[in-house]
Formats: C-alpha cells, structure tokens, sequence
DNA sequence: AAAACTAGCAACCGCACACGA
DNA sequence: GTCGTGTGCGGTTGCTAGTTT
C-alpha cells in the first residue's frame, strides 16, 4: 500500500534553517499555535517538511529552552533516568525542564557515554564493565556512578539504583535492560518523585517558568539561556496558551545567530 | 600555514504509535 | 477490526568548528 510520505519530497529545502525561515515559522506558531505540522510549512510559507518545522520548533526555537551545556546535576539526573528507562530520551528530556531528546541524546552521546567508560561503567546496562569481562564476578549493587552525588538541594544524598538487582533472564534479549523495572516502585523518595507523573503534571515547575524550581535543582533560570528569553523577559505565563506572543518582536530572530 | 583528525551538534530518516473514520 | 493519516521517537548522518600533526 505504501505509507504517503510526510512531505512531498520535491521541492523541499533540507539542511540548516536561515534566520528567516526561523522567522517565519515563529511568526506562525506564535499566531496559530502549535496545530497541525504538515499544515504549518504552507500556511507559514515555508519550503519544509512538516516534520522538520516540528523538530525545529521543537529543539531550538521554543522559548523555555535552556542553551548551552548540561550542568552537573543535570548529567547526573539523565544517567540516573537512563538507567531506569533505556534510551528513551524524550521521557529522559520530559525529567529535564528546558532539555529536549535531542539535546540530551546528543550530550550522552559525546560526553556521558565516554565519561561512563572512562569510569569503567557499561553506559547500556551500567553495571562495571568488568563484570561483562567476567561473568563470574558478581558486581556490587551500588553502581558506583551514583553513590555519592550532590542531591538537588546541594547536599550529599546516596541516589544509587536500588533496582540494580540482576536483571530478569527472561529480558536478557531485552537491550534496554532497565526497562523491567518499575519507575514508579522506587525506594528513594525523591526518585520516585521524579518518576512519577505527578512530577510531571506539577505545573510548579512545567513551562513556562518555574524560576525556583530551576534552581533548586542546581540549575540556572531560563532566562539568559535562550535566545527568546535574551530578547523578551516579559514573555508571559500563558505561554501554551500562545496569546501574548502576538507583540513578540522578533527581531531577535535578525541577529547573526551562532550558527543559523 | 595547511592538512588531517576529532568532537559536538543540528537535522534528517524511517519506524512505531495513536487516533479517527 | 482495518485502514489512512498525523505525530513522536530514537538512531543516524553530515556539517562545522576546534584541535592536533
């Protein structure tokens, strides 16, 4: 039968965004809200794919997003995420306010994942890459990555993965081997906080802003990460609501951006 | 100074899922 | 139950900037 493509291939522009088709596709989402994707590159005048317009917005041009690195707590919080949910990034990112997947996925990638080896821990299964060398030797409980780190609060908390116990032999085909256990049937109360949907529904700290939050987990505020906060600190609290966005002067979008 | 190499990140691709008809 | 469509997700690619030789 065949699947209809996403967008019609022809004539459709790939690679970086310029300044102007960030524009636009700003211009519009901030009028229309976030609605249909296939629809948005046409009636935004865009030569893109839905899909791309979507990812763009998605990973850059959101104005909640936080720039720049991932700091201590939060490399601290994915590797503790990832080794309970695998590599599922957007559940990791939704843990991480102002973080997308992709970012994430990107930073576990280039930084976590070495760092993780350097350390001798199999970043997939995050047991001591010894133990893998040699079956024999049982491994400590305790993944040694993540006793002694700073909790959120800045003091020293043990976070170690209570459910590190050998995974079940019947999921051993499984790649994403954490995946058996339960988030939500955690021991550590702050983990299975954050694990929870709770955390997640808790508009404390949900979008837009949630200034202490951020800092209480060791975070910087938004603002001055990303560019649209840069450019317009009075971006207001109903942003999902996208109404107040209609004024935003988007000149910020004219200046020689970094790299678009 | 230039070439080769490496790291980091943005973006693309294809599959899977959700949902409505 | 099935089919078609839209969207989300994770893996991968490719470009660029920085570093090393």
């Amino acid at each position: 039968m065949g699947r209809q493509p996403c967008c019609d291939k022809f004539g459709v522009k790939k690679g970086p965004w310029t300044a102007e088709e960030d524009r636009k596709l700003v211009n519009f989402i901030l009028t229309h809200g976030q609605c249909c994707w296939r629809a948005v590159p046409k009636l935004a005048g865009l030569r893109r794919c839905g899909k791309s317009c979507r990812l763009r917005w998605t990973n850059y041009l959101r104005p909640d997003l936080k720039r720049g690195l991932l700091n201590e707590a939060e490399e601290q919080l994915v590797i503790e995420l990832h080794a309970r949910l695998g590599n599922r990034w957007s559940k990791i990112a939704a843990r991480l306010p102002g973080r997308t997947d992709n970012e994430i996925k990107n930073h576990w990638n280039t930084h976590i994942k070495k760092k993780l080896i350097k350390m001798g821990i199999d970043p997939v299964t995050h047991e001591p890459l010894h133990k893998q060398e040699n079956p024999g030797a049982a491994a400590p409980c305790h993944n040694i990555m993540y006793d002694h780190q700073p909790n959120f609060n800045g003091d020293h908390q043990q976070i170690s993965n209570n459910n590190c116990e050998p995974q079940a032999s019947s999921s051993s085909s499984n790649t994403t081997p954490t995946e058996s256990s339960d988030p939500n049937n955690d021991d550590d109360p702050l983990m299975s906080y954050i694990f929870s949907d709770t955390y997640l529904e808790d508009s404390t700290w949900n979008f837009p802003i949630a200034r202490e939050e951020y800092c209480e987990f060791g975070m910087s505020s938004p603002e001055g990460n990303s560019p649209w906060f840069l450019a317009h600190n009075d971006i207001g609290d109903d942003y999902f609501g996208l109404g107040r966005f209609n004024d935003v002067d988007l000149s910020v979008l004219d200046q020689p951006d970094d790299k678009h």
